[in-house]
DNA sequence: ACTATCTTTGACCAGATGGTTAAAACAAAT
DNA sequence: ATTTGTTTTAACCATCTGGTCAAAGATAGT
């Protein structure tokens, strides 16, 4: 107890002394992950986080609440750049470079996450629902309307063409996460499974994505 | 064995007569689509096709062979199309055409493959090995050159913009596929969940993807 | 030193799960 | 009717899996 309120209040120990709740999250993401929620088992999620498995329900009682846990932090990850951009003040080609690039970027640090979400999501599409109290959805906030606004107000001034905020969003969002979560198809129907090839592809896309969108637009 | 030859020369029995072979297929495409291959149980697949957990192991001696077998079924579903457009002689525009329009109607009838496809692939990246004999690489047929040359071609004449086959084709393929495989996501960021909303978004984008690709390219 | 609370462990369990087996039911050929 | 080969079933099994429990270690406050 002391400890736990020591650690998360002043974060001042290393990677090998964490404590046991931060080890067991760590694994247990490593592991859902790569063999999702069905797949996973609680003994391996144990043994990787070097404890009992006894140890792992006392942290968390049941797989099922681990697993929400795991799931919750993954998508949290990637809503805060959503919001970011759409929130910001800049014009539209600027909130495109923007977004493109940090979420190019964040997917790069965390390529399994969006295949995870998305498959799990596919699976049970309630965890959902369970996630959007926290995450607040953009609707809420009327992100959309304003988007959709910011591009009336450059249509009108002749930047660019119409598109409804809805269908630009959803273009963005597909062309960056596409190609991470079907990587395994794509490199294999595109480049023969060549690993390289394919990071070489990605990191070409990084500039291709952002003038290709925003040409697609430019009036 | 007598009916099994019969079957499959003539094809003359209706659904419900269906041999047992097919009626285990079906059954094994439901589950395993819905809770994928770890998810999926034995008997839950038995009892959907109305039949033993016996004979169901007699059919497809395990678990695994019924689930290559539903999965490449599942793969090979999608792979023709982009042939059929690779090979074709078409001008680029009617290209996209042909292709957006066929592979968002199959889409239609099939909107599960997709996801279930992805997500068994992030589990096992290996599987898609085995089905790469039975589904020539668009590679190993110069397909990708073709319609590179293609590109060139149209470039010089002065109909579209430069642009690489495998940019122009991972664009096409993530606007189609994405929405779909990320149902629950876009849903609910963009609708609130609202199916009925999110299924006229689809609608809509039929057309939309359509010129928007084509546009974007124009020169 | 003693107590109270929190953490960790080894042993255990009930139910589920993939898979097997031996025998019965069936169909066709002779 | 008998034989031969295929299809289907009920009963069974070894193993795995999520989860529990009682007891032992730690840790801090008194």
């Amino acid at each position: 107890m002391w400890l736990k309120y020591i650690v998360n209040t002043y974060s001042f120990m290393t990677e090998h002394e964490m404590n046991t709740e931060q080890k067991i999250l760590d694994a247990a993401k490593e592991v859902f992950q790569q063999k999702g929620m069905t797949g996973a088992r609680m003994q391996e999620i144990a043994d990787k986080a070097g404890i009992n498995k006894a140890l792992l329900h006392y942290y968390y009682r049941t797989k099922d609440k681990l697993f929400e846990k795991v799931f919750e932090l993954a998508f949290s990850l990637f809503i805060p750049k959503v919001k970011e951009m759409m929130i910001s003040d800049k014009p539209v080609f600027e909130k495109i470079e923007f977004f493109v690039e940090n979420y190019l970027n964040l997917l790069q640090k965390h390529p399994y996450i969006p295949g995870f979400v998305i498959s799990e999501l596919n699976r049970n599409p309630e965890i959902l629902v369970k996630i959007i109290g926290k995450n607040i959805q953009l609707k809420e906030n009327n992100l959309l309307e304003k988007l959709e606004r910011q591009i009336s107000e450059e249509v009108v001034k002749g930047i660019i063409k119409p598109i409804s905020a809805e269908n630009l969003l959803t273009n963005v969002i597909s062309l960056c996460l596409f190609p991470i979560v079907a990587k395994p198809i794509l490199r294999g129907v595109l480049f023969e499974n060549d690993e390289k090839m394919y990071e070489a592809f990605l990191e070409q896309r990084r500039d291709f994505v952002k003038e290709y969108i925003i040409n697609s637009i430019k009036a």
